[in-house]
DNA sequence: TTATACTTTCAATATATTCTGAAAGTTCAG
DNA sequence: CTGAACTTTCAGAATATATTGAAAGTATAA
């Protein structure tokens, strides 16, 4: 197989696990684009590369650096911007879950504890009341502790990730 | 706030943290009914509660029950099918993270090996080939260590992961 | 076996999301 | 300034996803 077709292939794949992850195709293809160069490209090279519009790679491309995937570079003497992604693989995975946590996990904490106090002040003590509060309470624990385990491994060191220190991810 | 609009509203929120995770509403709407129901409810009672047509709550109770989140049930001298959610969260955490990982994770990891191979065989060693296989194995080896965290919250039982007993977890 | 009670399927429809591309906006060299 | 080079926006079109509901399928009691 040719470099070029495997770093389609690549893309491609990228692109599937974007979806599955449930980030837009064309966003999860252009990031797969650019982990795949070493030189930064621009939103032309985006277009021709994946066949998309200039909107489109445009929206894209801002999108990526929102999530600190991508930065922007200008070169001397050239009004383009160039785009380029972040390379250490650690590096785009602690930025993923951080994201991931601020957008989804946090607004969910949030909206639990609106929902606690709300039933904690108008509810009787009967057993139907009981077993709701104690749902609601069991999913704010896990969500809790699932923060506080992300945390950890957010302040984790690449090379303490992959070096098999802990025992526990040994294998 | 009466009991009847907290549920409601749970459900809502529900709904839309399924959303962000990928999953669809109505599946997502249905497990937050199941979760707040203590007793098992018909597929009648499912599309009454939340206004969707039969075919829809069908498909998405078979859903749930193949992610392992619902169990049919059934009553003497009655021949509907009456669903159950499994009420501990820590058990739905668990099959969610696993159904996950099984649907995205492995298939992910199973690509990658598959273009290392078709990489490794034709490549050169100039530095463009040299950089693309280092991203594919990086990629590879952050899933797989990855997997094996999962692995290892996945076998602590519920009270390991609740009670503060890894010191990390603290606070 | 037949009628009834129930479940499942799926083509048509509705809804939500993404993409396009031309126009408007911005920046900057001359 | 002015215009060329470039970026951003956004209404309309295309695509993808979810939903409906009637018809077909299945199981059971009598």
């Amino acid at each position: 197989m040719k470099l070029e077709d495997a770093k389609q292939k690549f893309i491609q794949i990228w692109g599937t696990v974007g979806v599955e992850w449930g980030i837009n195709r064309t966003m999860a293809q252009v990031h797969g684009l650019l982990l795949t160069r070493e030189e930064a490209l621009s939103t032309e090279e985006v277009m021709e590369a994946l066949g998309v519009s200039r909107g489109n790679a445009n929206m894209n491309l801002r999108e990526l650096v929102n999530w600190g995937l991508v930065s922007r570079e200008t070169k001397a003497g050239d009004r383009k911007e160039y785009f380029i992604a972040e390379k250490d693989i650690w590096e785009v995975a602690q930025r993923i879950v951080a994201e991931r946590r601020k957008r989804e996990l946090d607004p969910l904490m949030k909206m639990l504890e609106q929902l606690q106090n709300d039933t904690t002040i108008a509810q009787g003590q009967n057993k139907e009341a009981q077993s709701f509060k104690k749902l609601i309470s069991d999913i704010h624990t896990l969500g809790k502790k699932s923060s506080n385990l992300l945390d950890l491994v957010l302040r984790l060191d690449q090379s303490t990730f992959f070096k098999p220190l802990m025992s526990f991810l040994k294998k």
